[in-house]
DNA sequence: GTTCCCTTTTACCGCTTGGTCAACTTTCGC
DNA sequence: GCGAAAGTTGACCAAGCGGTAAAAGGGAAC
């Protein structure tokens, strides 16, 4: 076997630990500055100081600024929907949504800056993620829409447009995390208590689970 | 009387008027930049584009950009919770309540920029009106939350926690003008259709007030 | 038509910021 | 321990951008 070609991959391996903990690091840094900031409101320098790195040791790992936002765009894209896709067409519809919903407003609370990066990017016309959008979510979305509409067929819950539900489901559940600093702010410190997580998860599955109580 | 003084209150009064005019063109070119791209996304050469005017020129009728974003963000803000301002407190529940949210949903449809104006300025921690939170907002929340828990005490519509039911109909109305690239990637170019608005509305009021009739 | 002030423009300054380069240090297989 | 590759950094550059200075243009009062 070739030896410069042996040596290419063994260095790959190796070199992947040290790699991967820094694009880690990165990655994370770059999550909390780009959903505090916005990608335009964001400097290299910034993402750099909170990853513990010099700014061209950081675009040693990632070339352009770009690079960087669209990896932990992508990355947390799949977390963030992994919810929906596991909402499932078998159970019983209203502990699904239930479930769903529960699941949703966890992540607004436990990774609002998720919610934000996210939340910025769309705000802005999604230049990134216009693909992703029109194809994967797209895809995913009709989908559940169907098994929805299958469900209000089968009376087993009210009969909303399923994709508007969505939308409806996203958006409250989201607001708590966008919309944090004005939620705290009408709120007071209280905002930040385990209780009104309680509250919040409460009032919002009330009301979905009224709205659609089959009638 | 002081001839300087008459001279210069005749001069306000005459070049106020082409002062309202030009003020009246930056702030609106200013509402779809900043609303586009973010404070620090936008420049005041885009603006002064938009606004058909050189950079020096703007920055004559205002001295900063901040100022700038400040006058277009203070302008819109009254604008926008003049719905809410209006929910009667003498009025029928469920009518108000249904007449709020359309009125929301209207808005949106119709100043979409507006609303992403204020998603991005809370988005990124409202640096430019947490006071204005903390007060005029939250007194005017705090006062209507207050009408609704007394509807609901009379029973006139379901308990749900009155703040919380502010945010969500907040969340659900503006979620069609802050997301508006994702609704239209899942929803393809439909979502710009008047019939799509006319659904959106039915979906929205009816999850809302199924979910808030008295049982 | 002259004067004065409001308005507009041209040229420019300094700072920030994305990104590069060349040199230095560390790591690791041998 | 040696050599090569990976990793790291300080110095630097060019472009973009917020903001200023100064002087020219314009119009109404007299």
């Amino acid at each position: 076997m070739d030896v410069r070609l042996r040596r290419k991959r063994e260095a790959a391996a190796k070199s992947t630990r040290i790699q991967e903990v820094n694009r880690r690091v990165i990655l994370d840094a770059a999550l909390e500055v780009f959903s505090a900031y916005g990608f335009r409101g964001s400097t290299i320098d910034q993402i750099a100081e909170r990853a513990g790195m010099s700014k061209p040791n950081l675009l040693y790992y990632f070339k352009r600024k770009q690079d960087i936002y669209v990896s932990v765009l992508e990355e947390t894209l799949a977390q963030w929907l992994q919810p929906l896709a596991d909402l499932d067409p078998a159970g019983e519809p209203e502990a699904e949504l239930a479930r769903y919903i529960a699941r949703k407003l966890a992540m607004s609370a436990e990774r609002p800056e998720a919610s934000r990066l996210f939340a910025n990017e769309i705000l802005h016309g999604a230049p990134a993620i216009q693909k992703f959008l029109k194809s994967t979510l797209k895809d995913l979305v009709d989908e559940k829409a169907g098994v929805l509409r299958r469900w209000m067929a089968e009376k087993k819950i009210a009969a909303v447009d399923p994709h508007h539900l969505i939308f409806m489901i996203w958006a409250a559940t989201q607001h708590y995390a966008d919309f944090e600093t004005q939620v705290r702010a009408i709120m007071g410190p209280e905002a930040e208590t385990a209780s009104f997580r309680m509250a919040t998860a409460d009032a919002v599955t009330s009301l979905f689970m009224n709205g659609l109580k089959p009638r």
